[in-house]
DNA sequence: AGGTTGACCGTGA
DNA sequence: CTCACGGCCAACC
């Protein structure tokens, strides 16, 4: 496969499934550290079909911990489930502490 | 080939 | 501190 090949969206695939367990992440941070700061509105165009892509989407939110996308998924509640499944705690649709289960790959890749 | 949209982000009032 | 507007880039129709 050409790197060529591999759109925005696909690289935007690859950084997704490097959010550990627990952890969650921005639009922009995934941006930035494409390289793309100012295209973070295409991270989530991209993740649109993530779900079908084996990517942990509802673990992507925007800068301000709020489940954004919730609405693009299956269920209405399912992105909070997922999340809260994984020790992290929301409440109307913020994610609480989310400083502390903040991933950011261009400081952790 | 062109116009519109979008799971955003940043700044201003 | 909260509400509102603009900008930016790439994919989709």
């Amino acid at each position: 496969m050409k790197p060529e090949t591999l759109n925005f969206f696909d690289r935007v695939y690859a950084v997704a499934k490097q959010i550990p367990y627990g952890r969650v992440t921005s639009f922009g941070a995934i941006a930035n550290y494409l390289g793309a700061a100012r295209s973070a509105r295409m991270v989530g165009y991209a993740l649109n079909g993530s779900v079908e892509k084996d990517v942990p989407a509802h673990r992507v939110v925007n800068r301000i911990g709020l489940l954004t996308g919730k609405h693009h998924f299956d269920g209405t509640n399912l992105m909070q489930q997922l999340l809260e499944n994984e020790g992290i705690v929301i409440k109307d649709n913020q994610i609480q502490n989310f400083d502390a289960v903040f991933w950011d790959p261009r400081l952790e890749l």
